[in-house]
DNA sequence: TGTAATTCCGACAGAATCGGTCGTATACTA
DNA sequence: TAGTATACGACCGATTCTGTCGGAATTACA
């Protein structure tokens, strides 16, 4: 129900925390991995995923790992989650292949669409840089304000 | 992934059905299901739990049936799909019982939790109502339109 | 009073998705 | 050449989702 996998969870961890070592070259999935307590092999192949998509920038070999492929402030988290857990639909008809076979008789796939269309939006409005900056607990510091539209 | 669930898919067809005859007394669970093909028997437990958590009120017996509880625009997504689903949270934390163990190290739960706000709030925004108004193919009709704001 | 229509409720099974592991191949560095 | 790390596919157990079944309680109506 209307929930992230963790897959995507743990790439947006993964992200943000590469967002916050700019200096390193570098870390490899184990680092992050152990950083958070993220299973090793699962992590691994996320990054390889996002790094397919894009994201990432990774290197083989010792002192290798993986890179943030651009500044934090233009990866969104929709395309975190669009990478790892691909195409971004709340229902399940549009989703190309295996679309829900009542989809002729359905009437509010329509209106659903735009519900879809906006929440892809707000997801867009999110960038990892926007995840890494809030460590502070009280959030009083410099507010993101995104303005999201919804039409329906 | 972020995909609603078929129940509450369902179970808004059904409600935006009732709201677009307000004429009859009551519909039984079979004449919705019947009118889009939905299962029967699944349709009929939906709509149980639509009327126990007060969105449907439900009448036994012959020429029985379901008719909304309230106005149709007083009846919002959000509603329907916490009816059905449960609590709405799109991070496995927060979840009340089992919560993902590594909630303590996890730094991105403060933020995902706000987007989880604002996505609720784009659901709390949207009415039964709204979902019938938009028979309309081109929908150049009034338009509803809701303003969201996500501050990260 | 009896019968049909209908809601109500719990249990359950099959299917799909998800989370995680393993094994192996490949690439890079020193 | 040895060691470290990514790349990739197969696989499996757990969970969730979808749908069915069976039966009990309610109500209308003849
Ligand atoms: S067609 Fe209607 S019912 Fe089928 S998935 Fe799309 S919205 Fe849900
Ligand atoms: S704690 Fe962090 S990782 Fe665990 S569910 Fe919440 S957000 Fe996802």
């Amino acid at each position: 129900m209307l929930k992230l996998t963790k897959k995507a969870d743990y790439g947006l961890m993964a992200l943000k925390y590469l967002a916050e070592h700019p200096e390193t070259v570098a870390l490899s999935a184990k680092d992050v991995a152990d950083a958070y307590g993220i299973p090793a092999q699962l992590l691994a192949k996320i990054l390889q995923l996002l790094t397919k998509h894009g994201l990432l920038r990774s290197h083989a070999g010792m002192n290798g790992g993986y890179a943030l492929a651009r500044d934090a402030r233009e990866i969104s988290a929709y395309e975190v989650i669009h990478a790892i857990d691909g195409p971004f639909f709340i229902t399940s008809c549009t989703k190309g292949t295996k679309s829900c076979e009542l989809t002729p008789s359905c009437t509010i796939k329509e209106p659903l669409a735009r519900v879809n269309e906006t929440i892809a939006g707000v997801l867009k409005s999110i960038s990892i840089q926007d995840l890494a900056e809030h460590e502070h607990p009280a959030g009083r510091a410099r507010e993101t304000q995104g303005l999201v539209e919804l039409t329906l």
